[in-house]
RNA sequence: CGAGGUGUAGCGCAGUUUGGUAGCGCGCUUGGUUCGGGACCAAGAGGUCGCAAGUUCAAGUCUUGUCACCUCGACCA
């Protein structure tokens, strides 16, 4: 391709609004363009490196014997009503009319179609196990985008679905993805990434792990143990506590504390610290009346992912509408009189002796509160594990501390089950002439995001530093002097002599100052630069620089072919899995 | 959904306090000189100042409404 003609602008200035390397960088070499809120235009170059990650990502999942289908983006809302997600995903949705009247939405994952498609076409066990793939454009209304590819609403997604007759056959397939889906990233180039226990979310199902790629600018919190190897999401990670330090009960007693709600403010007032305090948080349940009201010890913080797991219900903010005779600030758990509400009691305060809480009347909490004491029906509590992990708690595994790092979520595999399968009936006879429902997998991977995490993770202050597997082009020509004639000729001759070698090249032909022309290939981020300047040709050479290096070398005109396919080879070797 | 911020040329911004001919830098066009790390000179093109209504002799500037975008928040009782 000529960088005169393509229909791009890099950029000097970064603009304004925009936080993290790969958003900017891509802003500034003129890969996208956004158009909207969390919806991007992608050039040429954009386009090809997208092209190259979906194609590393096709060979892995027909490698795994994958089949390419295609699902459609418009679907009609009788299909989500048969699996039940039409009312119970919300409004990241988008949803419409056609020209009837008839209720229609854009496709925000595919397992609804997906199943319709396998199950008029597969009858018996001999078909199975297969797995069904697609690499297309998703739509979900995100309440908030972000960072350029790395939160849209309108992104490109390789979702894949596998069907079985048996959980270990599925096991034993969704091992073949998660090696798979190593190899995946491993091939374009990504290296700080990890597989971590996760969430099922929307998705429903039995266990699903996520890919992450370790960086600062992740939106998910993961928790790892360097000494057992132990990662997990957030979301779902256990806690395990210290247990308190053993010592006598002391009289239960009543203090007055004014307008002190806040867990700082009634230990600054009382002397102690938060961990000697129980405290109260008050959610409410989507869609239903009352509340929930969690209790935890006063150093610890709600994990919601976790609470919503153990309600089997999803839970909002809750707004003091001062009818639900809670008292904000001053909750406890003794005499707690709220209407309506759901109690639950975290692990951290199972068995504590002489905490503070709310007294359940404003402006008092109560001191030496023992919970298996005070509380005549202290037996009966159920205590479940739903607060956040903390950076030095014990690994639940090995009992080592664990560290906390952030993420993004560049993948998922889920175990599903038959969530689907039941839902909208799909059944297929087993060898005993049996009909069962299938069980699934799925599997997704973001493929805009991969492109911005793959520049999050190989850029320096100059600009992009492109794998070799994901390059739009593997090589990158300046002609410095365009108006020296052999010069030019000279540049023509090889760039038409690599393209027609199948090695894919961008030839800066604009005539601009050598000045310019660097700092686009450095921006641009092309692994192989290649200058062409009448100084080097007075010696018959041109000049090749890899972008990760900063010494060049010299290179005879009629060699260069034969060297870029050697540089090119030596530099996909680093991608090999 | 809540809070804050921003909308002026393709991009980045000034101008708004105090109403009075639409500005700067980058980029773009033409000519010339340069030219191996973001050159210089000269001449140009390009904007109904997000949109709508209002006040005024006069609105980018004041008022009201509205739309869009950005950031943070939407557990810490």
């Amino acid at each position: 391709m000529r960088f005169g003609k393509l229909c791009l602008q890099t950029t000097r200035e970064t603009p304004a609004d925009v936080k993290i390397a790969s958003h900017s960088l891509l802003v500034r070499g003129g890969f996208v363009k956004s158009l909207a809120n969390g919806i991007f235009s992608h050039t040429a170059p954009a386009r090809l490196a997208i092209l190259n990650i979906e194609r590393i990502i096709r060979e892995e999942m027909n490698n795994i014997d994958g089949q390419e289908c295609r699902f459609p983006v418009v679907m009609p809302k009788e299909l989500w009503e048969s699996s039940g997600r039409y009312t119970s995903i919300g409004s990241e949705m988008a949803r419409f009319k056609d020209r009837n009247g008839k209720d229609m939405l854009l496709g925000m994952t595919h397992e609804e179609a997906a199943v319709h498609l396998a199950k008029s076409f597969v009858g018996s066990y001999q078909s199975l196990p297969f797995m069904i793939y697609q690499i297309q454009t998703k739509f979900r209304d995100e309440p908030r985008p972000r960072g350029g590819l790395i939160r849209l609403r309108e992104f490109t997604m390789k979702d894949a679905y596998s069907f079985h007759m048996t959980q270990e056959d599925l096991v034993e397939y969704y091992d073949k993805a998660y090696e798979a889906y190593h190899r995946v990233f491993k091939r374009a180039g990504m290296k700080n990434f990890i597989a971590v226990k996760s969430d099922m979310g929307m998705m429903g199902g039995d266990r699903a792990d996520e890919f992450m790629l370790i960086s600062p600018i992740g939106e998910d919190t993961l928790v790892l143990c360097d000494h057992c190897g132990y990662k997990a999401n957030m979301e779902v990670a256990s806690s395990v506590y210290d247990k308190q330090a053993p010592q006598l009960p002391l009289p239960l007693a009543e203090v007055f504390t004014g307008d002190a709600k806040e867990i700082q403010c009634v230990c600054d007032m009382l002397k102690v610290t938060p961990d000697c305090t129980i405290k109260a948080v008050v959610y409410a349940v989507k869609g239903e009346q009352g509340t929930v009201i969690v209790f935890l010890r006063g150093d610890r913080e709600v994990n919601e992912a976790k609470l919503r797991a153990v309600l089997g219900k999803n839970i909002v903010a809750w707004e003091n509408d001062g009818e639900s005779g809670i008292a904000a600030g001053n909750i406890g758990i003794k005499d707690l009189r709220a209407k309506n509400n759901t109690v639950v009691y975290d692990i951290s305060i199972a068995n504590t002796v002489n905490m503070v809480t709310g007294a359940n009347k404003p402006e008092y909490h109560l001191v030496n509160f023992c919970i298996d004491r005070d509380l005549p029906d202290s037996r009966s509590i159920k205590y479940v594990d739903v607060s956040k992990v903390k950076e030095g708690e014990a690994c639940p595994v090995c009992g080592q501390p664990l560290k906390l790092v952030n993420g993004i979520e560049i993948g998922n595999i889920f175990q599903l089950g038959t969530k689907y399968t039941k839902s909208m009936n799909m059944t297929v006879l087993n060898e005993r002439g049996e009909l069962v429902n299938p069980i699934m997998g799925c599997y997704g991977i973001g493929v805009d995001r991969m492109l911005a995490s793959i520049i999050e993770e190989n850029h320096d202050d100059k600009g992009i530093i492109f794998p070799v597997t994901v390059a739009p082009f593997k090589v990158h020509i300046c002609g410095l002097r365009m108006d020296d004639p052999q010069t030019k000729e000279t540049a023509e001759m090889l760039y038409k002599e690599l393209e027609s070698n199948g090695i894919s090249t961008l030839f800066d032909d604009r005539d601009l100052s050598a000045g310019v022309k660097f700092a686009d290939a450095d921006l641009l981020g092309m692994p192989i630069r290649m200058v062409v300047s009448p100084k080097g040709l007075k010696d018959g050479c041109v000049e090749l620089k890899l972008r990760k290096e900063s010494q060049s070398e010299r290179v005879p005109v009629e060699a260069v072919l034969e060297r870029v396919n050697a540089l090119i080879k030596e530099l996909s070797a680093e991608y090999y899995y």
